[in-house]
DNA sequence: TGCACTAACCTGTATATACAACTTAGAGAA
DNA sequence: TTCTCTAAGTTGTATATACAGGTTAGTGCA
């Protein structure tokens, strides 16, 4: 019952973990090919082909003569593919946190209102959480929510189940817009990110539709220096391989 | 000099070879590893690697017992105009223009050659454009082509034929990544693009895919005051997940 | 006929070995 | 001191070998 992996994916899993846990940190040394062959009691093969699919993959970096890497992972996520920046944060095997800065009832109004479909004076509820990556803010986010949609939704411990994660709990969602921008944050925005006067920041404004309407409507602000996204199209080749090779064209230690 | 490839690559650019001349087909059975090792006089471990990694990069499909298969991968290309910001004006019935910076061979180095998987010292074509809405600039474009896949590209004008348009004229694209950051402009791009010093630049990063490699390097700057990427998404059934939903993106004229 | 079994494939993994190329620390010479 | 060169360690590749397990066609028995 208990299908044993393969040795050179034990010793994946065990490098993968180890970076997850914070043992292993961006640029610190992994263990050779030959200390994995002593340590582990593989053969040399194995460890290579372990190293050097982690390295495919992203996870590491490999310098013919110096050793491998672990890689400086630099935030991203894929364009289009709505997803929960907890998910993506625990991808790449790092701590998500996150603060509530306000979770409470409004009445829409403005833009608001235009953009999730109602009238004037309708109950939203309005969200204000700060996300974090490795204690380092990486996103504001700033929601509103058709109060008739998610109705428990000022009960919700959002720090611990995400806003995206707990609406699409409720609903799947059927359809999503993207509008994404390079901006000037405000003092509050430049506050939670904690990023100086001048820094722009990449801003994502979404709006998602469940049940044949507009239920949320979120702006994602991250600070420019440290956060992109990334989007991948492939017509013939190339469908799998996770996030696999492509990524890397940054991240030069220095 | 020509260095030359491992003769695990060899085997794989072999395949994929096959398989973009339509020699192959969806589906067709791919030469065993045993096969391999006696029509190509390889080690059965080498062959191995090369169908293993064309496993994983999403070109065939292995079956243990029965045999290696070319993928059935759907039909092709979207993406088109997002490659091309000439049809993308043009699409909103505006007038595109563009004027020529810079149309000069170089020697890549650093970042460039890191993403065009090329050794430092080899040719590449710089191009340097910027792109105009109704004469207002929208777009500078920074682009860095191998030289080898283009090599009458400083014989174009490229104010009358857009680069992407010229490139794609040439050879398919097989893949696209994309990055998108928000980040502060240097002097010459704010020049180019008109804006006061302090206002973001969203900036787009795309490496483009022919016959398996990358060819192309660009980098988009648009001035974040006039210009956002707008996207849409849609998760229906889809089978293939990672590949047709991340697809559809458009620049948008706010 | 119908069925079970087997032989011949195939892929998946693991090891031992070998050589090449690259990097760096340190020994040793000027 | 400063420079050069070497030795050790590292990754990258290639091969030969071995065994496990999945798949299929065909043999041969009932």
């Amino acid at each position: 019952m208990n299908a044993l992996k393969p040795r050179y994916q034990q010793l994946k899993d065990l490098i993968i973990d180890r970076i997850s846990a914070g043992e292993l940190r961006p640029s610190d040394r992994v263990p050779s090919e030959n200390e994995l062959v002593e340590t582990m009691n593989v053969s040399r093969m194995t460890a290579n082909r372990a190293l050097r699919e982690l390295n495919d993959e992203g996870y590491v970096e490999r310098v013919a003569g110096r050793g491998t890497f672990v890689s400086d992972f630099r935030s991203q996520s894929h364009l289009l593919e709505v997803q929960n920046i907890a998910d993506e944060i625990r991808g790449r095997g790092h701590t998500h946190s996150s603060a509530v800065v306000r979770q409470s009832c409004q009445h829409a109004r403005g833009e608001i209102a235009k953009a999730l479909h109602v009238d004037q004076g309708t109950d939203v509820f309005h969200l204000l959480l700060v996300h974090y990556e490795n204690g380092t803010p990486v996103q504001v986010e700033d929601r509103h929510v058709l109060a008739s949609f998610a109705p428990e939704c000022l009960e919700q411990d959002l720090a611990v189940v995400t806003p995206s994660a707990y609406l699409t709990s409720i609903a799947p969602l059927q359809e999503a817009e993207q509008v994404v921008r390079a901006a000037m944050p405000n003092a509050a925005i430049r506050q939670h990110l904690g990023i100086p006067e001048g820094e722009p920041a990449l801003v994502v404004i979404r709006r998602t539709w469940s049940k044949g309407r507009p239920v949320t409507f979120a702006r994602l602000h991250h600070p420019g220096s440290r956060y992109e996204l990334t989007g991948h199209y492939t017509p013939p080749g190339t469908p799998r391989s996770t996030s696999a090779d492509v990524v890397r064209l940054e991240t030069l230690k220095k």
